[in-house]
DNA sequence: TTTAGCACTCTTTCTGTTTGAGTGCTAACT
DNA sequence: AGTTAGCACTCAAACAGAAAGAGTGCTAAA
C-alpha cells in the first residue's frame, strides 16, 4: 500500500505526538507540528483517508484521531528513522552493567533493571540456552552424613546446585566411586548428552554401588536438564502500572502473564528469528494479555550462535524510535560480555 | 482500656463484617449477624461510644462504620481467637513445598509462592542470616585462561558464585596455591571472620604470590560477605492489584518499595522479637509505603536459634485469624526444613 | 437502660444542560 | 484537480439539580 508523501508525513506526525502526548490529535493542533503550508481542512481530508485505510482511527466522532496497530506498523516498518543509540542512553546502559560480571543469569538481572529503568517498560530476558554447553565440572558436598550439595557447573557459566539424601552414610569411599562416575560419563559431555537412554546404560553399568550411588547420581541427571532449560528473568513490571491503560484487572492479568513465564519464554525464542529486533504491536502479540502491548525483542549472541533473547513490553503507544535502538545496544553488549567472559579457548 | 463484653462483641462483629464485605456496616446490618436481643438504636449508642474511643469511625456521615488501625489492634491483641491451622490449609502449604529441597532461597521461593497464592498478599522472607554459618567449601573453576569462577558453599547450604579475571594465566600450580591458601585460611572459618584486617594479613603474607592470587582471593571475601548477607526473597506482589485500594500510584509506589528490597530487610529483621508472630497495622509500620497496608511476620529457627523471617503483606483489611496461624504454621515448617538438611553433626 | 421515632446529613445515581473540541460536508476558490 | 473557508453536527466531559437511600444522632417515652 502505497502512501503519498503527504500522507506519509501526516501520519507520522500524529503517531508522534500521540506518542508523546497520549491524547487523540486533531487536525488543528496537528498543523502546528507540521511544517507543511496547508489548512485544517485538507489535513482533515487526509486524516479521513488515513482513517478509511485503517491507519487512523477516532475513539469517538468528535475526537482526534489516534493510530491503529496498522498506523503502528506502517510507522515502524516505513517512517521511522533507525537511528543510532544515543549517547547518553549508551553511557547509562554502560554504566549500568559495568561491574556485574557473574554468572549469565545475573548478568541478565542487571541487564534487565537498566533496560527497565531506562525505557519504562517490563523487561524479560532468556538465559543462554543449553545448546552447545557442555558440563565443565561437578561437585558433591557432604552436608550431612547422608545428604549432599551437588553442584554443577557448564561451560556457559551456569551454575545449578541441589541438595539430594542418600539412603546410605555418604562416606569418602562413596564420593570416592562418585568422581570416578562422574569423570567417567559426565564431565565434558554436552547437556543434551544425559538423557534417559544415557542414565539407563549408566545406571545399569553401576553393578553393586547402583543403590548407593543413584541418588547422587540422579541428582546430576536433574541438573544437567535443569541447566539446559533456559529461564526467564523478569524485571520492572511496576514500572507498567506508570501507563495509563494498565490499571485494574488489566494490570493484574498482565502481571499474572508475566510471572508465569513459560508463555514468555516460548514467544521469545519464537521471535525474531532473523530480524535483528522484533517488534510486535497489539494484536499481533500471539497470547491475549498482550493485546493492549507492544513487544520489542532482540537477541544477543554468544560465540556467534544465539542464545537468548531480552525484550521489553510497554503500551502500544510506546516510543519505538528511541527503545529500538536501546534494546538492539543492549543485547549485543551482552552478548559480547558473556562471549568475552566463557569463550572457548 | 477495658471494654463491656457487649461492645466487645459488637467491635469484633462490626471488624469481621468489614473483613468479608469491604463496605462500611451499619447498626441495621450488624443486629442480623449479631445473636444480641437489643434494637439498632442501642446498637448505634454503643458504636458511637466506640467511635469515641477511636476504635471505629465514619468515611463520611451517613456511612456505616469501619475499624479503624487502634480498631484492628484490639481486635488482634483481644477478641481474635487464636486458633490452629485450618487442615485444609496445612495441606495445601504441605502439598506446595513437599518437594522443594534445594538452597534455602529456592525454598522459600517455593514458600512464599504457596503462601502468596493461600492468601492472596505478597509475600517476603529473608534468607537465613550468616550468623553461626561457616566456609565449607571453596572451588575454582577455569572457564577461561584468565578467568575463573570461585565457588563458595556455607554450612547452611548457601551457595555464591563470582567470576574473576586474572592478569596472569591460571595454571595448574597457580590453582594448587590458590587451594592451599583456601584450606589454610577460609576453610572452617565463620564467614564473619573474613573482614578487612584477616584479609590484610592475609595479603601481607602471601608474598611473591600476591599478584597472582590477589584477584582470586578477594573474590573470596566478596562471596563470603555477599553469603553473610541475608537477601530478601519476593513474591505474589501482582496479588496485591486485586484488592481495592491498591491502584495507580499508590499500587506503583508499594511495588517499588517492594522491589527496593532494602528496608524490608531491615523490617523484617527488626520485627517479631520475642513474639511468634508479628502484626503491624497501618500506621504502625515503620515506612510511610506501608501505611495503608497490614504486615504479618513471623521468624523461622535453624537449630534452634532465629535466623530468617516469612511475612505477607496485605490491606489492613485482612483475615487476620486465618492468617496469622498460616504464617505460624508456614515459617516453623521452613524451620524445621532448613535445620533437617542442613543440621551440624 | 433501652427503644421507637424522626429529622438530618451525606453519598450515589439520574437527568438534563452547557461547553468545547473536532469532524464531515458543501460550495466557492485557485 | 486540489484546496480552502464556513457551518452544521456529534459527542464526551463537566456541571448542576433532584431524588433516593442508607445510616446516623438525638429526644422523649417505656
Amino acid at each position: 500500500m502505497e502512501l503519498s508523501e503527504r500522507k506519509q508525513k501526516i501520519l507520522g506526525a500524529v503517531i508522534e505526538q500521540y506518542i508523546k502526548t497520549g491524547e487523540p490529535v486533531g487536525s488543528k493542533a496537528l498543523l502546528s507540528a507540521l511544517d507543511i503550508s496547508v489548512s485544517s481542512a485538507t489535513v482533515r481530508n487526509e486524516m479521513a483517508e488515513l482513517s478509511a485505510m485503517g491507519y487512523l482511527e477516532q475513539p469517538h466522532t468528535s475526537a482526534g484521531r489516534i493510530p491503529t496497530n496498522e498506523g503502528y506498523r506502517y510507522y515502524v516498518d516505513n517512517l521511522m528513522v533507525d537511528r543510532q543509540i544515543d549517547e547518553n542512553i549508551r553511557r547509562q546502559i554502560e554504566a549500568g552493567i559495568s561491574n556485574a560480571l557473574g554468572d549469565p543469569e545475573k548478568l541478565l538481572e542487571k541487564a534487565g533493571e537498566v533496560l527497565a529503568d531506562l525505557t519504562d517498560c517490563a523487561v524479560v530476558s532468556t538465559t543462554p540456552s543449553g545448546e552447545g554447553a557442555y558440563i565443565k565440572r561437578i561437585e558433591a558436598v557432604p552436608v550431612g552424613t547422608r545428604t549432599a550439595m551437588i553442584v554443577l557447573l557448564t561451560s556457559t557459566g551456569v551454575l545449578k546446585s541441589k541438595v539430594c539424601r542418600s539412603d546410605f552414610d555418604l562416606k569418602a569411599s562413596v564420593l570416592e566411586k562418585f568422581y570416578n562416575v562422574v569423570k567417567a560419563s559426565f564431565i565434558g559431555q554436552s547437556l543434551h548428552a544425559v538423557d534417559t537412554p544415557m542414565m539407563q546404560s549408566l545406571m545399569a553399568s553401576l553393578g553393586a554401588d547402583f543403590f548407593t550411588l543413584m541418588p547422587l547420581v540422579t541428582a546430576i541427571s536433574d541438573l544437567a536438564q535443569d541447566a539446559a532449560r533456559t529461564e526467564v528473568v523478569l524485571g520492572g513490571q511496576s514500572n507498567l502500572l506508570h501507563h495509563t491503560g494498565y490499571y485494574g484487572s488489566t494490570a493484574y492479568e498482565l502481571m499474572e502473564f508475566l510471572r508465569r513465564g513459560e508463555p514468555l519464554n516460548k514467544m521469545l525464542s519464537g521471535g525474531a528469528k532473523d530480524k535483528e529486533v522484533d517488534v510486535k504491536i497489539g494484536s499481533e502479540n500471539p497470547y491475549r494479555q498482550l493485546i493492549k502491548s507492544s513487544v520489542i525483542v532482540s537477541n544477543y549472541n554468544i560465540n556467534g550462535t544465539k542464545s537468548g533473547s531480552i525484550g521489553i513490553i510497554g503500551p502500544t503507544r510506546i516510543d519505538y524510535e528511541t527503545l529500538i535502538p536501546s534494546v538492539r545496544y543492549l543485547t549485543n553488549l551482552v552478548g559480547e560480555l558473556l562471549t568475552q567472559t566463557f569463550k572457548d579457548e
